[in-house]
RNA sequence: UCCACCGUAGCUCAGUGGUAGAGCAAUCGGCUGUUAACCGAUUGGUCGUAGGUUCGAAUCCUACCGGUGGAGCCA
């Protein structure tokens, strides 16, 4: 009967076949241990030359690092295995021979390993943080489905910046100028007027030189964007998003949160509410920390949201920026119109900001007057500036990045190895 | 774009002015509980590229190319 690794627990002192990959594989004269992967886990397959006919250990003592083969045999219990099981094999079938596979079972440089990404993708490492990183995406479908959010679709092609700030890709739209997508946010806005409380995950791209262990060119975005939530509802709803979906890693992603060490009882720790500190206490507290290279009115580098973070085990919001230092359509605090009512959510360990959210301005008058101020003209804009004009609501709506968040989850050093084809400054291939 | 560091065997690296090295991988052999398995043997080189200094350059100098880490910007 054939079945995968994953499911191997329910064949207990059964004969299985299973279809494999040789990740690896230790022999002596007369045992022979396969490291044994499927794409659904890793399991051990033990070879007893005198239990087997006599082609099968000598088959399986010539096999080659990442052959593909059906493997036979019954599924026994055994401590000493990560998965709790492993396979006596009784036969194997050669699929087909792998010859001299790139990546061995030693050291390799990141530049070598990121040439083979379509072949390091198989390591029992990347498998982890790939697991890790669909059950993220699985787990914000979940949260957002029964928490009554629509799933909206924004175009990838634009005509115009969202905020006009980053560098954005440029390519032709037949005879127009057009770039890709660096926020579906204006639309998501559109999209809330029309379903209330919605959602979309989709690829961004940021034509930025950005060579960190935190960027990349292309990367994955969560941006949800409720009607009649104010800046309090989003961060509540911001706090029990985050807790749900490292929730459901714990829960689910057990091997893989083994296989890559990770501490599993920082993790543990997260859950909603997170700590805030408003952007004036931040710089207070920065200055007291010892940095004098920041002031009321500039924006934090990487040092000072690390310093910040660091004194706490959660994420934590911080939140009411300046006014000028966040995008056009954010709403000032009522109460003081040089803040905004916005907040980043910073990761705990230096993963550094995974969420920028904001109430939007919702007020026709102050819209109008911040494209005057931002010289926001043309068509592109003239539809965003409606959604002010007819009906217009308190909303709010914040956008998470995937990579960032997958890699402090799975406690990840670089993004580039959260996704699977990483786009990079200087990195189109493979 | 700026700053720092690095390019030597398929991979990871040592070699800092005098014959090109090690471990791993590969190939052959040995080994009944390995888990980056181990032990023995064999194979493997345009020292990133171009120029310069020198009796002699992997080694020193210059330029270029490529990479890694960080800054800025941001998710």
């Amino acid at each position: 009967m054939k079945t995968t690794i994953d499911q191997v627990y329910k064949h207990l002192d059964n004969d299985v076949t299973i279809g494999a990959w040789l990740a690896n594989k230790r022999s002596s004269g007369k045992i022979a241990f396969l490291q044994l992967r499927d794409g659904t886990g890793f399991m051990q397959g033990v070879v007893v030359k005198a239990e087997v006919e006599e082609e099968v250990f000598e088959l399986a003592k010539k096999l080659t690092q990442e052959s593909s083969i059906y493997v036979t045999g019954t599924i026994v219990k055994d401590e000493r295995s990560p998965l709790g099981y492993e396979m006596q094999v009784k036969g194997l079938e050669l699929i087909h021979e792998a010859v001299d596979y790139p990546i061995t079972p030693k050291n390799h440089g990141t530049e070598f390993l990121m040439d083979h990404r379509h072949l390091w993708l198989r390591s029992k490492r990347q498998h982890a943080i790939m697991k890790i990183r669909n059950e993220v995406i699985r787990a914000t479908y979940e949260f957002f489905n029964t928490n009554g959010f629509a799933k909206i679709d924004p175009p990838i092609l634009t005509g115009a910046s969202a905020e006009g700030t980053t560098e954005l890709f440029h390519t032709k739209y037949f005879e127009e100028d057009a770039y890709l997508s660096q926020s579906g946010q204006l639309y998501m806005e559109a999209a809330a007027m029309a379903f209330g409380k919605v959602f979309s995950f989709g690829p961004t791209f940021r034509a930025e030189k950005s060579k960190t262990r935190r960027h990349l060119i292309e990367f994955w975005m969560i941006e949800p964007e409720m009607a009649f939530m104010d800046h309090e509802d989003s961060l509540q709803l911001q706090e029990q998003y985050v807790a749900y979906v490292v929730k459901s890693v714990l829960d689910n992603c057990k091997i893989e949160l083994n296989t890559l060490e990770r501490d599993v009882a920082k993790l543990e720790k997260i859950t909603a509410p997170f700590p805030r500190i408003t952007y004036d206490d931040a710089v207070a507290f920065l200055k007291d920390k010892g940095f004098d290279d920041i002031e009321w009115g500039d924006d934090f580098g990487a040092p000072h949201e690390t310093a910040i973070a660091e004194s706490y085990e959660k994420p934590v919001f911080i939140t009411h920026y300046p006014t000028e230092l966040k995008a056009f359509y954010m709403k000032p605090d009522p109460n003081r119109p040089e803040v905004v009512l916005c907040a980043d959510l910073i990761a705990p360990e230096g993963y550094g900001e995974i969420i920028g959210g904001s109430q939007r301005i919702d007020d026709l008058e102050l819209m109008e007057q911040r494209y005057e101020e931002h010289d926001l003209t043309g068509p592109a804009y003239q539809w965003y500036l409606e959604l002010r004009k007819y009906g217009s609501v308190p909303h709010s709506g914040f956008g998470l990045g995937l990579e960032r968040t997958v890699a402090w989850i799975s406690g990840t050093e670089h993004v580039r190895e959260t996704i699977p084809f990483p786009r990079l400054l200087n990195r189109l291939y493979p």
